[in-house]
DNA sequence: TCGATTTTGTTCTCGCGTTCACAAAATCCT
DNA sequence: AGGATTTTGTGAACGCGAGAACAAAATCGA
């Protein structure tokens, strides 16, 4: 009785006050703001949480619930004001103010990313590139000069680099993330195929190419095996007893 | 009686027979993939799910049950063959065979990724390089040639390809993945910022570079606020109704 | 002014995934 | 040979997230 009273509480705090928006929930949240942003440029004033699911391909009550962990910042009746609940959602993300973003390992992908458009709008700045290769520092990247890695400390504190991006080849990227933290960066973007260990309090987040092939490819195969019913052969004898590698 | 019977059942079908490994363990296999293999490459022939789970990142509960998904491959009291459990783990995913891959739209990432290293490792082979600029078209990246974008559909069927990598602005992205899917493609990897649709049995998975510094952002301006207590200002007077934010 | 309609915000239920904890197997040592 | 030790495989508990469903608010029309 007092215990279903207290864990209702509990879930009532939890859902606005609390300040605890899951994590489930904030990744939808980029979402949320670019369908939000294409809806604004078609010049739509107001949207139903309907219409902002399937623009961002969701389950509407899925959206609706998501929405309510930032507030009441719709209309029953009506729907949500665009413009509003943009920059809502923008200033819970933190894209109100900017962050200063390095990128590490200039080679065919970090020349992609520092590219990239998106990259530089709104929220995110490039404050520095950075590599070891002799050949490549010094020279230029679009606007952004690239810098020698031994500088790596003193262009973060410089610039106040809180994100570090790791597009090193994956024996470096421990290395780099290391630094990284040392030197004060709290958020990692490693796209190096490596597992990086950082200290607690340390984001990192992980893009890799290879792995997202390879779950497509489970799936493909899952099909090829249902339909053709091919069945892949089973290794020559599982060693003697367990070992003596090939 | 019954039902607890039939449950309990169904539960240990699930585990091993129903060819049910749950989403969430496939995600995580290439993980074990690439430790295996770096463990190989140091020449060490047995380990534990312990060690093993420590190259991968994870708990060591979750990697034994993710592993007995596959079936019973480790020894009590000794721990897992590298080289065996590789191939399992190789075989399950399906990286026994070769997958063909298209990538549409030669921007600075589509050139970044046909150049990538770990793309042709072994899985996967590049098939063909495919934009509409006519400036691209016939130029060469590596060992490939740039085709043109009209031939997509006869590209994707002489090669047999069953993966598709969408590297084009965001506004091209649905069309592309639709002249894909009738094609024939049954899993994309979408780098285009946008949300596609595709029909049943099609697998899409979506790596978006924006959206993953936009969640690291939320976690250092989470940082932020709770260090410095600095507040995000409201916006002005978020039009007549609605509100009045505080 | 009051009922009908729309659409949000929230409660409730269900299922999946994670983790703990332990029994079962295999090896090692005496 | 047999007990001690190691380590897997898995049953069970738990917590989080997804989705259905509904009550509460706001608007609209008569």
């Amino acid at each position: 009785m007092t215990d279903s009273r207290n864990r209702r509480a509990a879930q009532a705090a939890d859902l606005r006050q609390q300040r605890g928006t899951p994590e489930a929930t904030v990744a939808r949240l980029p979402v949320y703001l670019r369908a939000l942003t294409v809806l604004a440029e078609q010049g739509v004033a107001t949207a139903s949480s309907e219409q902002l699911a399937a623009a961002a391909g969701v389950n509407s009550a899925k959206l609706r619930k998501d929405l309510s962990y930032l507030g009441s910042y719709g209309t029953r009746g009506v729907g949500y004001d665009v413009e509003y609940l943009r920059y809502q959602i923008s200033r819970e993300i933190g894209l109100t103010q900017d962050w200063s973003v390095v990128i590490v390992g200039i080679g065919n992908l970090g020349q992609a990313l520092a590219n990239y458009a998106g990259f530089t709008t709104r929220g995110f700045r490039i404050a520095a590139l950075v590599d070891t290769d002799p050949e490549l520092v010094g020279s230029e990247i679009g606007v952004h000069t690239i810098e020698n890695m031994a500088d790596l400390e003193q262009l973060i504190e410089r610039h106040q680099v809180s994100i570090g991006v790791i597009t090193t080849p994956a024996a470096e990227a421990q290395n780099v993330a290391d630094r990284l933290v040392r030197a004060g960066v709290t958020s990692i973007l490693n796209f190096a195929p490596s597992v990086i260990n950082v200290p607690e309090g340390v984001q990192v987040r992980k893009v890799d190419l290879s792995i997202e092939l390879q779950i497509l490819a489970y799936h493909e195969q899952r099909k090829a095996t249902v339909d053709g019913a091919e069945v892949p052969p089973a290794m020559t004898d599982p060693t003697s007893k367990v070992v003596e590698a090939s």
